[in-house]
DNA sequence: AAATATACATTGACACGCGATGTAGTTTGC
DNA sequence: GCAAACTACATCGCGTGTCAATGTATATTT
């Protein structure tokens, strides 16, 4: 909630991968862990969430299974690939660039 | 290099801003100051330029005017406007819960 | 029995960035 | 003297990502 999604937009790929990189994840759980941990503030919405996770997979960057829940709703497990990984370091690699970009652009002095 | 454009979206109004800030400016003063303080790593298409300078303009958030060149080609100078001050401040403000909550997510220990 | 929570999925609208293209005057290089 | 390069603004149309709306299905809580 809040935040614009042209903020957020262009790291969704990372956010997801980040959580991937630790253990493998569904969609309902990768949401709920940014819920957490970002105290509520910032969640994806459904769409944004689940075109992210097939674009991903598309792009070769995670690859997909179905859970055997015995109980409870069904649930598609995503685990990140190699290529996944080499991916989410240049992410991170991006975001420090566009970081230390925007930072000195947008700050004056006297305002 | 280029970056992404994903990732200065949602910037795009605050860079200008920012410039506006400071003195009234025209399109391509804008851009050579990006060029200069990023050390030719960044600068703006034209096309996003001058699309966000219309945006900004039916926003209320700058004016503009034409400039009184004896020589050279004609120029549109851009001057904020109090709503363009107030949205500048709100910006910023975006810029850095955004930050802190990107910072938060996409960093991982093991990698 | 109804409401709420879990869980995944698609469709269509919308906004922004940007490549391509165009106009027009100025300065520089050969 | 003239082509190339630079300054400066402008528009159109496409691609991509977000998101509201909507739908499916099961489990738990009230």
């Amino acid at each position: 909630m809040t935040i614009a999604g042209d903020l957020i937009r262009g790291h969704t790929d990372a956010i997801i991968l980040a959580h991937l990189v630790k253990h493998d994840s569904y969609g309902y759980e990768i949401n709920r862990d940014i819920q957490k941990k970002t105290l509520g503030k910032y969640e994806f919405k459904e769409a944004t969430l689940y075109t992210a996770v097939r674009r991903l997979e598309q792009g070769g960057c995670i690859t997909s299974y179905w859970g055997d829940e015995s109980t409870g709703a069904r649930r598609r497990y995503y685990a990140i690939t190699e290529l996944g990984r080499e991916t989410y370091r240049s992410l991170i690699k991006d975001w420090e660039t566009a970081r230390a970009l925007i930072n000195n652009l947008i700050y004056v002095e006297d305002i």
